[in-house]
DNA sequence: GTTGAGCGTT
């Protein structure tokens, strides 16, 4: 009963699954199933992890063997705080097979049991701050909106640009990203129009960047460790 | 050792 997940999908036949979102990073398919399968027949629980390094990604999906029952759990389980953090159980839509909770029971949508009201009843609109549809993040958790800058050296680099930034070490550093593609045959290599750009490389000044001269010793010692006689 | 919107594998 652990090894949920490690054995493939087992028979998605006739099975409802859950997606259950804002989990902990430690909750485990074997904490969730004891949970789910309280208030149904769980056939299978899965957490997709990072093939890289192994960790959970913060959701898990969990299987359920009828619709009536995931939809019980999903209002059950729905906004319960696990291991300290509040999880979203909800239909999964986009998976491999995508349950269509329009089957032949969604008839009976004209029933008068229109009584949706959470058992919980809570305001859920607060309960994260992705009410639009911002799904452009990235999957990568670390795709933070602040780009940490260059240790204060963005300031710089824009007074630096309208000189000679591209004539810095950038060119040279993509010149051997393409092993595999070759320039065009029509196209002249750049080799010729490289020399002329030498000479102006020259003229940049690697350490007039510093401009406080504590931060210059700073930097120096960064790129000289042997220079501490420097000052 | 951290993080936090979302949608899945042997």
């Amino acid at each position: 009963m652990s090894h949920f997940g490690r054995s493939g999908p087992p028979d998605i036949r006739d099975t409802y699954s859950l997606l259950v979102l804002n989990i902990t990073f430690r909750t485990t398919a074997d904490d969730l199933f004891p949970l789910f399968d309280k208030y149904g027949k769980v056939v299978d629980v899965f957490i997709p992890r990072d093939r890289r390094t192994g960790d959970s990604r913060g959701f898990a999906f969990v299987r359920y063997k009828y619709q009536d029952e995931a939809q019980k759990a999903v209002e059950k389980l729905d906004g319960r705080v696990v291991d300290g953090r509040e999880i979203m159980v909800q239909f999964a839509k986009y998976g491999p097979n995508a349950e269509r909770m329009y089957r032949d029971d969604y008839k009976d949508r004209d029933h008068h049991r229109r009584s949706r009201s959470r058992s919980r009843g809570k305001d859920r609109e607060g309960r994260r701050g992705r009410d639009r549809d911002y799904r452009h993040r990235s999957r990568s958790r670390s795709g933070s909106p602040d780009y940490h800058k260059d240790r204060g050296r963005g300031r710089y680099d824009d007074d630096r640009r309208s000189r000679s930034r591209s004539y810095g070490s950038a060119s040279p550093a993509r010149r051997s990203a393409s092993p595999r593609r070759s320039q065009s045959p029509r196209r002249t290599p750049p080799s010729r129009g490289a020399s002329p750009d030498a000479v102006k490389q020259k003229d940049r000044s690697p350490t007039s960047k510093s401009l406080s001269p504590r931060g210059r010793r700073a930097d120096s010692r960064s790129r000289s460790p042997h220079s501490d006689a420097d000052d």
